[in-house]
DNA sequence: CGGGACTGACTGAATGTTCAGTCTAGAAAT
DNA sequence: ATTTCTAGACTGAACATTCAGTCAGTCCCG
Protein backbone atom coordinates (compact mmCIF):
# COMPACT_ATOMS: atom_id res chain seq x y z
CA UNK A 1 0.00 0.00 0.00
CA UNK A 2 1.78 3.32 -0.84
CA UNK A 3 -0.52 5.36 1.16
CA UNK A 4 1.49 5.24 4.32
CA UNK A 5 0.01 8.46 6.25
CA UNK A 6 -3.53 6.42 6.29
CA UNK A 7 -4.83 9.69 6.47
CA UNK A 8 -8.64 9.39 4.16
CA UNK A 9 -7.37 6.33 1.62
CA UNK A 10 -9.34 6.15 -1.03
CA UNK A 11 -10.98 9.39 -0.62
CA UNK A 12 -11.17 11.82 -3.56
CA UNK A 13 -8.29 14.42 -2.58
CA UNK A 14 -5.55 11.45 -3.30
CA UNK A 15 -4.47 13.33 -6.10
CA UNK A 16 -4.52 16.82 -4.74
CA UNK A 17 -2.20 15.29 -1.17
CA UNK A 18 0.26 13.96 -3.47
CA UNK A 19 0.71 16.97 -5.39
CA UNK A 20 0.93 18.88 -2.52
CA UNK A 21 3.35 16.58 -1.11
CA UNK A 22 5.27 17.13 -4.26
CA UNK A 23 5.17 21.03 -3.93
CA UNK A 24 6.67 21.06 -0.38
CA UNK A 25 9.27 18.61 -1.54
CA UNK A 26 10.21 20.45 -4.30
CA UNK A 27 10.38 23.51 -2.07
CA UNK A 28 12.68 21.67 0.73
CA UNK A 29 14.93 20.43 -2.25
CA UNK A 30 15.32 23.76 -3.96
CA UNK A 31 16.39 25.67 -0.55
CA UNK A 32 19.26 23.01 -0.01
CA UNK A 33 20.38 21.92 -3.63
CA UNK A 34 19.57 25.20 -4.94
CA UNK A 35 17.08 25.82 -8.02
CA UNK A 36 18.77 24.67 -10.45
CA UNK A 37 20.30 21.75 -8.99
CA UNK A 38 17.67 19.99 -7.89
CA UNK A 39 16.82 16.79 -10.00
CA UNK A 40 13.23 15.16 -10.13
CA UNK A 41 14.80 12.39 -8.30
CA UNK A 42 15.52 13.78 -5.54
CA UNK A 43 12.29 15.17 -5.31
CA UNK A 44 10.86 12.14 -5.71
CA UNK A 45 13.14 10.46 -3.43
CA UNK A 46 12.32 12.82 -0.50
CA UNK A 47 8.51 11.36 -0.66
CA UNK A 48 8.97 7.59 -1.51
CA UNK A 49 8.31 7.48 -4.92
CA UNK A 50 9.36 7.02 -8.36
CA UNK A 51 10.48 9.96 -10.71
CA UNK A 52 7.68 9.21 -13.20
CA UNK A 53 5.06 10.00 -10.70
CA UNK A 54 6.30 13.65 -10.73
CA UNK A 55 6.25 13.93 -14.44
CA UNK A 56 2.69 12.48 -14.34
CA UNK A 57 1.55 14.78 -11.51
CA UNK A 58 2.99 17.63 -13.68
CA UNK A 59 4.20 17.23 -17.06
CA UNK A 60 7.30 18.69 -16.68
CA UNK A 61 9.84 19.61 -14.38
CA UNK A 62 10.18 23.31 -14.96
CA UNK A 63 5.96 22.95 -14.26
CA UNK A 64 6.45 21.83 -11.47
CA UNK A 65 9.21 24.00 -9.73
CA UNK A 66 7.41 27.00 -11.71
CA UNK A 67 3.96 25.71 -9.54
CA UNK A 68 6.14 25.45 -6.17
CA UNK A 69 7.30 29.27 -5.93
CA UNK A 70 3.60 30.02 -6.51
CA UNK A 71 3.01 28.09 -4.32
CA UNK A 72 5.49 29.08 -1.77
CA UNK A 73 4.45 33.20 -2.63
CA UNK A 74 1.10 32.45 -2.21
CA UNK A 75 1.38 30.65 1.36
CA UNK A 76 3.80 33.24 2.40
CA UNK A 77 1.30 35.95 1.65
CA UNK A 78 -1.89 34.48 3.05
CA UNK A 79 0.38 33.78 6.28
CA UNK A 80 1.70 37.22 6.34
CA UNK A 81 -2.51 38.53 6.21
CA UNK A 82 -3.11 36.38 8.68
CA UNK A 83 -1.05 37.82 11.10
CA UNK A 84 -1.52 40.94 10.03
CA UNK A 85 -5.06 40.43 11.18
CA UNK A 86 -4.23 39.16 14.64
CA UNK A 87 -3.03 42.66 15.45
CA UNK A 88 -4.11 45.92 16.46
CA UNK A 89 -2.27 48.36 15.95
CA UNK A 90 -0.29 49.82 12.97
CA UNK A 91 3.04 49.37 14.72
CA UNK A 92 2.34 46.08 16.11
CA UNK A 93 1.89 44.91 12.71
CA UNK A 94 4.59 46.64 10.88
CA UNK A 95 6.93 45.21 13.72
CA UNK A 96 5.78 41.70 12.64
CA UNK A 97 5.49 42.20 8.98
CA UNK A 98 9.08 43.05 9.64
CA UNK A 99 9.88 40.36 11.66
CA UNK A 100 8.29 38.08 9.66
CA UNK A 101 11.27 39.21 7.00
CA UNK A 102 13.82 39.06 9.17
CA UNK A 103 13.64 36.57 12.04
CA UNK A 104 14.15 32.94 11.88
CA UNK A 105 10.60 31.43 13.37
CA UNK A 106 9.46 28.38 12.33
CA UNK A 107 6.66 29.10 10.23
CA UNK A 108 4.38 26.36 8.89
CA UNK A 109 5.80 25.48 6.34
CA UNK A 110 7.62 27.95 5.30
CA UNK A 111 10.59 28.01 7.45
CA UNK A 112 13.43 30.82 7.36
CA UNK A 113 14.86 29.64 3.87
CA UNK A 114 16.17 33.24 2.40
CA UNK A 115 17.95 31.43 0.34
CA UNK A 116 14.71 30.33 -1.65
CA UNK A 117 14.59 33.72 -2.12
CA UNK A 118 17.06 34.19 -3.85
CA UNK A 119 16.59 31.36 -6.18
CA UNK A 120 12.83 32.90 -6.71
CA UNK A 121 14.55 35.94 -8.12
CA UNK A 122 17.47 34.38 -10.44
CA UNK A 123 14.29 32.65 -11.84
CA UNK A 124 12.01 35.20 -12.18
CA UNK A 125 15.07 37.62 -13.84
CA UNK A 126 14.56 34.90 -17.09
CA UNK A 127 11.53 33.01 -16.79
CA UNK A 128 8.55 35.67 -17.98
CA UNK A 129 6.27 33.56 -15.90
CA UNK A 130 7.73 33.73 -12.87
CA UNK A 131 8.43 37.06 -13.36
CA UNK A 132 4.86 38.09 -13.38
CA UNK A 133 4.42 36.03 -10.04
CA UNK A 134 7.10 38.07 -8.92
CA UNK A 135 6.17 40.98 -9.47
CA UNK A 136 2.23 40.42 -8.52
CA UNK A 137 3.64 40.05 -5.68
CA UNK A 138 5.86 42.49 -4.50
CA UNK A 139 2.72 45.14 -5.17
CA UNK A 140 0.76 42.95 -3.18
CA UNK A 141 3.37 43.18 -0.71
CA UNK A 142 4.08 46.82 -0.89
CA UNK A 143 0.22 47.96 -1.23
CA UNK A 144 0.11 45.90 2.43
CA UNK A 145 2.66 48.58 3.41
CA UNK A 146 1.11 51.37 2.57
CA UNK A 147 -2.28 50.60 3.87
CA UNK A 148 -0.96 49.69 7.49
CA UNK A 149 0.81 53.36 7.11
CA UNK A 150 -2.27 55.00 6.07
CA UNK A 151 -4.23 53.22 8.85
CA UNK A 152 -2.19 54.05 11.32
CA UNK A 153 -1.74 57.66 10.20
CA UNK A 154 -5.52 57.62 10.32
CA UNK A 155 -5.18 56.40 13.69
CA UNK A 156 -3.04 59.13 14.75
CA UNK A 157 -0.20 57.03 15.27
CA UNK A 158 2.44 57.67 12.61
CA UNK A 159 3.26 61.36 11.46
CA UNK A 160 2.06 61.99 7.98
CA UNK A 161 4.67 60.64 5.47
CA UNK A 162 4.17 59.36 1.58
CA UNK A 163 3.23 55.90 2.24
CA UNK A 164 4.15 54.61 -1.25
CA UNK A 165 7.60 56.15 -1.25
CA UNK A 166 7.63 54.64 2.09
CA UNK A 167 6.67 51.41 1.22
CA UNK A 168 8.47 51.07 -1.90
CA UNK A 169 11.97 52.06 0.67
CA UNK A 170 10.53 49.50 3.32
CA UNK A 171 10.48 46.55 1.02
CA UNK A 172 13.80 47.39 -0.53
CA UNK A 173 15.38 47.45 3.04
CA UNK A 174 14.22 44.63 3.93
CA UNK A 175 14.93 42.45 0.46
CA UNK A 176 18.57 43.67 1.13
CA UNK A 177 18.67 42.61 4.69
CA UNK A 178 17.22 39.48 4.08
CA UNK A 179 20.03 38.95 1.24
CA UNK A 180 22.91 39.77 4.19
CA UNK A 181 20.89 37.15 6.35
CA UNK A 182 20.59 34.47 3.66
CA UNK A 183 24.14 34.34 2.69
CA UNK A 184 24.94 34.50 6.59
CA UNK A 185 27.27 37.64 7.00
CA UNK A 186 29.04 37.75 9.70
CA UNK A 187 28.20 41.55 10.40
CA UNK A 188 24.52 41.09 9.52
CA UNK A 189 22.74 38.91 11.83
CA UNK A 190 19.10 38.73 12.07
CA UNK A 191 18.38 40.51 15.37
CA UNK A 192 20.85 43.65 14.38
CA UNK A 193 19.01 43.83 10.89
CA UNK A 194 15.27 43.72 12.43
CA UNK A 195 16.32 46.47 15.27
CA UNK A 196 18.11 48.39 12.35
CA UNK A 197 15.08 48.10 10.27
CA UNK A 198 12.65 49.11 13.13
CA UNK A 199 14.47 51.92 13.98
CA UNK A 200 14.36 53.02 10.53
CA UNK A 201 10.31 52.96 10.47
CA UNK A 202 10.00 54.38 13.89
CA UNK A 203 12.71 57.42 12.29
CA UNK A 204 10.17 57.75 9.68
CA UNK A 205 6.66 57.51 10.81
CA UNK A 206 7.91 59.27 13.99
CA UNK A 207 6.61 57.21 16.67
CA UNK A 208 8.79 55.71 19.54
CA UNK A 209 10.31 52.13 18.87
CA UNK A 210 12.26 50.58 21.64
CA UNK A 211 14.42 46.91 21.14
CA UNK A 212 13.65 45.41 24.30
CA UNK A 213 10.16 44.22 23.61
CA UNK A 214 10.17 41.06 21.03
CA UNK A 215 13.69 39.90 21.47
CA UNK A 216 13.23 35.98 20.63
CA UNK A 217 16.12 34.39 19.32
CA UNK A 218 18.86 35.92 18.65
CA UNK A 219 21.23 35.54 15.79
CA UNK A 220 21.46 31.74 16.19
CA UNK A 221 25.40 31.17 16.73
CA UNK A 222 27.11 30.28 13.37
CA UNK A 223 30.51 31.24 13.57
CA UNK A 224 31.49 28.54 11.69
CA UNK A 225 34.31 29.81 8.99
CA UNK A 226 34.52 27.85 5.48
CA UNK A 227 38.26 26.45 5.75
CA UNK A 228 39.23 26.57 2.29
CA UNK B 1 48.80 25.54 -2.81
CA UNK B 2 46.85 28.77 -3.88
CA UNK B 3 49.29 29.33 -6.40
CA UNK B 4 48.46 33.45 -7.98
CA UNK B 5 48.80 33.83 -11.80
CA UNK B 6 52.56 32.94 -11.73
CA UNK B 7 51.88 30.51 -14.49
CA UNK B 8 53.21 30.94 -17.85
CA UNK B 9 54.95 34.16 -17.98
CA UNK B 10 57.18 32.65 -20.90
CA UNK B 11 54.09 33.83 -22.62
CA UNK B 12 54.11 37.59 -23.70
CA UNK B 13 50.36 38.32 -23.99
CA UNK B 14 48.36 35.82 -25.58
CA UNK B 15 47.47 33.37 -22.69
CA UNK B 16 46.62 36.21 -20.54
CA UNK B 17 44.37 37.93 -23.03
CA UNK B 18 42.68 34.68 -23.65
CA UNK B 19 42.24 34.21 -20.13
CA UNK B 20 40.56 37.94 -20.32
CA UNK B 21 38.51 37.54 -23.38
CA UNK B 22 37.18 33.98 -21.60
CA UNK B 23 36.25 35.62 -18.49
CA UNK B 24 34.73 38.85 -19.85
CA UNK B 25 32.43 35.99 -22.50
CA UNK B 26 31.36 34.24 -19.36
CA UNK B 27 30.38 37.10 -17.44
CA UNK B 28 28.44 38.25 -20.92
CA UNK B 29 26.84 34.64 -20.87
CA UNK B 30 25.98 34.53 -17.79
CA UNK B 31 24.29 37.80 -17.56
CA UNK B 32 22.48 36.26 -20.63
CA UNK B 33 21.41 33.04 -19.64
CA UNK B 34 22.10 33.14 -16.02
CA UNK B 35 24.89 31.13 -14.36
CA UNK B 36 22.97 27.55 -13.85
CA UNK B 37 22.20 27.86 -17.76
CA UNK B 38 26.14 28.66 -18.93
CA UNK B 39 27.90 26.49 -20.90
CA UNK B 40 31.48 26.53 -22.03
CA UNK B 41 29.79 25.88 -25.41
CA UNK B 42 28.63 29.39 -24.89
CA UNK B 43 31.35 31.25 -24.09
CA UNK B 44 33.18 29.17 -26.85
CA UNK B 45 31.04 30.27 -29.42
CA UNK B 46 31.38 33.82 -28.35
CA UNK B 47 34.92 33.95 -28.80
CA UNK B 48 34.93 32.05 -31.67
CA UNK B 49 37.10 29.11 -30.03
CA UNK B 50 36.71 25.40 -29.35
CA UNK B 51 35.01 23.99 -26.33
CA UNK B 52 38.06 22.35 -25.62
CA UNK B 53 40.02 25.75 -25.35
CA UNK B 54 38.55 26.91 -22.48
CA UNK B 55 39.25 23.81 -20.67
CA UNK B 56 42.57 23.66 -21.50
CA UNK B 57 43.20 27.43 -20.08
CA UNK B 58 40.46 26.77 -16.53
CA UNK B 59 40.75 23.12 -15.60
CA UNK B 60 37.26 23.23 -15.25
CA UNK B 61 34.28 25.08 -15.79
CA UNK B 62 33.74 25.44 -12.21
CA UNK B 63 36.58 27.08 -12.14
CA UNK B 64 36.06 29.61 -14.79
CA UNK B 65 33.08 30.68 -13.78
CA UNK B 66 34.36 31.46 -9.87
CA UNK B 67 36.93 33.41 -11.65
CA UNK B 68 34.28 35.31 -13.18
CA UNK B 69 33.05 36.02 -10.75
CA UNK B 70 36.05 37.55 -8.70
CA UNK B 71 37.04 38.97 -11.35
CA UNK B 72 33.96 41.44 -11.88
CA UNK B 73 34.03 41.88 -8.41
CA UNK B 74 37.56 43.23 -8.59
CA UNK B 75 36.86 45.02 -11.38
CA UNK B 76 34.06 46.87 -10.22
CA UNK B 77 35.15 47.35 -6.37
CA UNK B 78 38.39 49.00 -8.81
CA UNK B 79 36.15 50.96 -10.79
CA UNK B 80 34.43 52.39 -7.41
CA UNK B 81 37.64 53.37 -5.82
CA UNK B 82 38.48 54.85 -8.95
CA UNK B 83 35.43 56.62 -9.54
CA UNK B 84 35.65 57.93 -5.73
CA UNK B 85 39.29 59.12 -5.79
CA UNK B 86 38.86 61.20 -8.53
CA UNK B 87 35.57 63.50 -6.79
CA UNK B 88 36.22 65.55 -3.85
CA UNK B 89 33.62 66.15 -1.65
CA UNK B 90 31.78 63.16 0.77
CA UNK B 91 28.47 64.07 -0.81
CA UNK B 92 30.09 64.22 -4.37
CA UNK B 93 31.35 60.84 -3.89
CA UNK B 94 28.08 59.18 -2.20
CA UNK B 95 26.30 60.61 -5.18
CA UNK B 96 28.27 58.53 -7.61
CA UNK B 97 28.77 56.01 -4.89
CA UNK B 98 24.45 55.46 -5.02
CA UNK B 99 24.28 56.08 -8.50
CA UNK B 100 27.24 53.48 -9.66
CA UNK B 101 24.92 50.73 -7.83
CA UNK B 102 21.92 52.04 -9.64
CA UNK B 103 21.78 54.18 -12.80
CA UNK B 104 22.25 52.68 -15.89
CA UNK B 105 25.87 53.61 -17.45
CA UNK B 106 28.11 52.15 -19.92
CA UNK B 107 31.17 50.93 -17.83
CA UNK B 108 33.94 49.42 -19.57
CA UNK B 109 33.63 45.72 -19.02
CA UNK B 110 30.68 46.09 -16.33
CA UNK B 111 27.53 47.38 -18.02
CA UNK B 112 24.88 47.22 -16.01
CA UNK B 113 24.32 43.95 -15.27
CA UNK B 114 22.09 43.38 -12.40
CA UNK B 115 21.05 40.05 -13.23
CA UNK B 116 24.79 39.53 -12.55
CA UNK B 117 24.52 40.48 -9.12
CA UNK B 118 21.67 37.91 -8.34
CA UNK B 119 23.47 35.12 -9.56
CA UNK B 120 26.40 35.65 -7.77
CA UNK B 121 24.33 35.96 -4.47
CA UNK B 122 23.12 32.15 -5.47
CA UNK B 123 26.43 30.75 -5.68
CA UNK B 124 27.92 32.57 -2.90
CA UNK B 125 24.61 30.92 -1.08
CA UNK B 126 26.25 27.70 -1.34
CA UNK B 127 29.43 27.43 -2.92
CA UNK B 128 31.70 28.52 -0.08
CA UNK B 129 34.56 29.55 -2.35
CA UNK B 130 32.52 32.63 -3.85
CA UNK B 131 30.72 33.05 -0.55
CA UNK B 132 34.15 34.20 0.75
CA UNK B 133 34.92 36.40 -1.71
CA UNK B 134 30.84 37.84 -1.84
CA UNK B 135 31.57 38.51 1.59
CA UNK B 136 35.25 40.44 1.80
CA UNK B 137 33.76 41.98 -1.01
CA UNK B 138 30.74 43.72 0.72
CA UNK B 139 32.74 44.26 3.58
CA UNK B 140 35.43 46.50 1.93
CA UNK B 141 32.12 47.85 -0.33
CA UNK B 142 30.91 48.99 3.29
CA UNK B 143 34.14 50.11 4.51
CA UNK B 144 34.39 52.40 1.85
CA UNK B 145 30.97 53.82 2.96
CA UNK B 146 32.37 54.14 7.14
CA UNK B 147 35.22 56.40 5.36
CA UNK B 148 33.24 58.70 3.10
CA UNK B 149 31.06 59.17 6.13
CA UNK B 150 34.11 59.65 8.32
CA UNK B 151 35.72 61.68 6.08
CA UNK B 152 32.45 63.97 5.48
CA UNK B 153 31.96 64.20 9.27
CA UNK B 154 35.43 65.41 9.41
CA UNK B 155 35.46 67.35 6.84
CA UNK B 156 31.91 68.73 9.05
CA UNK B 157 29.53 68.00 5.73
CA UNK B 158 27.62 65.78 7.58
CA UNK B 159 26.19 65.10 11.06
CA UNK B 160 27.83 63.05 13.48
CA UNK B 161 25.58 59.37 12.65
CA UNK B 162 27.13 56.54 13.63
CA UNK B 163 28.87 55.56 10.09
CA UNK B 164 28.52 52.01 10.58
CA UNK B 165 25.01 50.89 10.93
CA UNK B 166 24.84 53.48 8.09
CA UNK B 167 26.62 51.93 5.90
CA UNK B 168 25.01 48.23 6.82
CA UNK B 169 21.49 50.16 6.05
CA UNK B 170 22.54 51.99 2.65
CA UNK B 171 24.27 49.36 1.24
CA UNK B 172 20.90 47.02 2.36
CA UNK B 173 19.24 49.28 0.60
CA UNK B 174 21.06 49.19 -2.65
CA UNK B 175 20.66 45.52 -2.79
CA UNK B 176 17.19 45.96 -2.25
CA UNK B 177 16.51 48.38 -4.89
CA UNK B 178 19.03 46.99 -7.17
CA UNK B 179 17.16 43.75 -7.33
CA UNK B 180 13.97 45.85 -8.37
CA UNK B 181 15.89 47.50 -10.88
CA UNK B 182 17.36 43.94 -12.13
CA UNK B 183 13.96 42.61 -12.23
CA UNK B 184 12.56 45.59 -14.24
CA UNK B 185 9.80 45.79 -11.47
CA UNK B 186 7.33 48.87 -13.11
CA UNK B 187 6.93 50.79 -9.87
CA UNK B 188 11.03 51.25 -9.72
CA UNK B 189 12.97 52.49 -12.35
CA UNK B 190 16.64 53.43 -11.56
CA UNK B 191 16.24 57.00 -11.69
CA UNK B 192 13.76 57.47 -8.95
CA UNK B 193 15.50 54.29 -6.56
CA UNK B 194 18.46 56.99 -7.50
CA UNK B 195 16.59 59.59 -6.04
CA UNK B 196 15.25 57.74 -3.05
CA UNK B 197 18.69 56.66 -2.00
CA UNK B 198 19.72 60.28 -2.21
CA UNK B 199 17.22 61.37 -0.14
CA UNK B 200 17.71 58.59 2.42
CA UNK B 201 21.54 59.85 2.47
CA UNK B 202 20.71 63.25 2.63
CA UNK B 203 18.30 62.93 5.50
CA UNK B 204 20.29 60.27 7.70
CA UNK B 205 23.91 62.83 7.02
CA UNK B 206 22.08 66.58 7.20
CA UNK B 207 22.93 67.66 4.02
CA UNK B 208 20.99 68.67 1.58
CA UNK B 209 20.34 67.20 -1.27
CA UNK B 210 18.36 68.71 -4.61
CA UNK B 211 17.20 65.89 -7.34
CA UNK B 212 18.24 67.80 -9.94
CA UNK B 213 22.12 68.67 -10.46
CA UNK B 214 23.53 65.34 -11.75
CA UNK B 215 20.69 63.74 -13.78
CA UNK B 216 21.85 63.52 -17.59
CA UNK B 217 23.34 59.64 -17.07
CA UNK B 218 21.17 58.15 -19.25
CA UNK B 219 22.02 59.33 -22.30
CA UNK B 220 25.99 59.82 -23.96
CA UNK B 221 28.29 59.71 -20.81
CA UNK B 222 31.48 61.85 -20.51
CA UNK B 223 33.32 61.86 -23.85
CA UNK B 224 36.40 60.89 -22.35
CA UNK B 225 35.90 58.16 -20.25
CA UNK B 226 39.56 55.88 -20.74
CA UNK B 227 38.54 53.06 -22.47
CA UNK B 228 39.51 49.19 -22.41
C1' DC C 1 63.18 20.98 -33.56
C1' DG C 2 60.29 21.85 -29.54
C1' DG C 3 56.74 23.60 -27.04
C1' DG C 4 52.74 26.00 -26.37
C1' DA C 5 48.22 27.13 -28.54
C1' DC C 6 44.60 25.02 -30.38
C1' DT C 7 40.99 21.74 -32.32
C1' DG C 8 37.65 17.90 -33.88
C1' DA C 9 36.01 13.84 -32.51
C1' DC C 10 34.84 11.29 -28.93
C1' DT C 11 33.20 9.45 -24.27
C1' DG C 12 30.92 8.89 -19.96
C1' DA C 13 27.81 10.29 -16.79
C1' DA C 14 23.74 12.49 -15.48
C1' DT C 15 18.98 13.15 -15.90
C1' DG C 16 14.35 14.58 -17.92
C1' DT C 17 10.86 12.12 -20.15
C1' DT C 18 8.38 8.08 -22.22
C1' DC C 19 6.15 3.77 -22.13
C1' DA C 20 4.22 -0.53 -21.33
C1' DG C 21 2.45 -2.42 -17.97
C1' DT C 22 1.06 -3.65 -12.66
C1' DC C 23 -1.80 -3.04 -8.81
C1' DT C 24 -5.83 -1.60 -6.22
C1' DA C 25 -10.32 0.04 -5.11
C1' DG C 26 -14.56 0.36 -6.18
C1' DA C 27 -18.60 0.29 -9.68
C1' DA C 28 -21.29 -2.54 -12.60
C1' DA C 29 -22.97 -6.72 -14.04
C1' DT C 30 -24.32 -11.28 -13.10
C1' DA D 1 -22.32 -12.45 -3.24
C1' DT D 2 -19.32 -13.20 -6.64
C1' DT D 3 -17.23 -12.00 -10.78
C1' DT D 4 -15.93 -8.68 -14.22
C1' DC D 5 -14.59 -4.39 -15.60
C1' DT D 6 -12.52 0.17 -15.42
C1' DA D 7 -9.93 4.06 -14.22
C1' DG D 8 -6.50 6.10 -12.04
C1' DA D 9 -2.20 5.80 -9.21
C1' DC D 10 2.05 4.14 -9.70
C1' DT D 11 6.56 1.94 -11.29
C1' DG D 12 10.91 -0.18 -13.60
C1' DA D 13 13.27 -0.04 -17.43
C1' DA D 14 14.49 1.99 -21.29
C1' DC D 15 15.38 6.20 -24.26
C1' DA D 16 17.25 10.47 -25.78
C1' DT D 17 19.71 14.31 -25.03
C1' DT D 18 22.85 17.31 -23.24
C1' DC D 19 27.39 18.53 -21.70
C1' DA D 20 31.79 18.61 -19.17
C1' DG D 21 35.93 16.82 -19.82
C1' DT D 22 39.59 13.75 -22.59
C1' DC D 23 42.74 12.70 -26.20
C1' DA D 24 45.48 12.37 -30.05
C1' DG D 25 47.17 15.01 -33.09
C1' DT D 26 47.83 19.58 -36.03
C1' DC D 27 49.57 24.20 -36.59
C1' DC D 28 52.75 27.76 -35.94
C1' DC D 29 56.27 30.58 -34.04
C1' DG D 30 60.90 31.24 -32.16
Amino acid sequence: MTDRDGQAPAAPGIADQRRGQMLQAALEVISERGFADTRIADIAERIGISPALVIYYFKTKDQLLTEAIRHYEDTWYAEGQRRMDKLATGAERLEEFVAMNLLPDADPGLEGNWKLWLDFWVQAARNPDVASVREEFDKRWRDVVVSLVTEGQQAGEFTSVDPFPFSVALCALLDGLAIQIALEDPVVDPMSAYELCMRYVGDHLGFPWVPGRRARRDGSPHPQEQER
